[in-house]
DNA sequence: TCTATGTTTCCATAGTAATAGAAATACAGA
DNA sequence: TCTGTATTTCTATTACTATGGAAACATAGA
């Protein structure tokens, strides 16, 4: 779906839009703590109270934007989330905030904001 | 509607959300290019080609979340980044990313992506 | 006050997203 | 092969989002 992007600024919002949604960013937040062992299904489910189908749709989406990858290990699923994928994200942002502009500070972003 | 959330995750989301569409985070970046002086809201069509009504319910998504602020300047609109809420934006997946867990690391950011 | 210009609001529509119950599929173990 | 557990897919529903034309509103200037 995104092989390379040759308009990378869709795919950047399409990740943004992958984390625009309190049950996934929720999603990313427990597999980054949980990093890099990840989660199965099933405990991201107990974790958030979310319905199966549910869940399955929104790591769906997560896939898709490849912020999170699937690994089966028997009748498990363990979810990781991509932290290339992130870091990509992240450089983004910086970029367009601290350096293309200088419109935030670098440092500032190392505190938990005022 | 978001008075010093109390469930700060929600707000993130919302935040990613209005940054989570081509149109909005072109726009963003429009505004961050043009910083600290910002664009009037027919510069910002113009460079875009939006309708205008289109753009006005976009900027009105990207006010709400509070990353675009906007004063009238006789009978234009003057639009700014708000650069204190990208801050916070960065510092909340910076901390996720890097600090919560060590998923990514800080120098990477740094690089415009392998 | 009238007019011109910039911008928003109203209205409508098509498309997409979030949600969940039930059925289907995948795998492990007996 | 049968059974149980984990997860997805199917189907459906409700809600939200992106979009734009037209009308309304705001401001400046004549």
């Amino acid at each position: 779906m995104h092989p390379a992007d040759a308009e990378p600024i869709a795919h950047y919002a399409d990740m943004f839009a992958a984390m625009g949604t309190e049950s996934r960013l929720r999603i990313m937040q427990l597999l980054l703590s949980a990093h890099p062992e990840g989660l199965v299904v099933g405990e991201i489910q107990a974790q958030l109270g979310l319905s199966a189908s549910n869940l399955s749709h929104h790591l769906d989406k997560l896939k898709n934007e490849e912020l999170v990858a699937v690994q089966r290990e028997g009748t498990f699923l363990r979810c990781r989330a991509n932290t290339a994928a992130l870091q990509r994200l992240l450089a983004f942002l910086y970029a367009e905030c601290c350096q293309r502009s200088c419109a935030v500070s670098p440092k500032s972003i190392l505190k938990p904001a005022s």
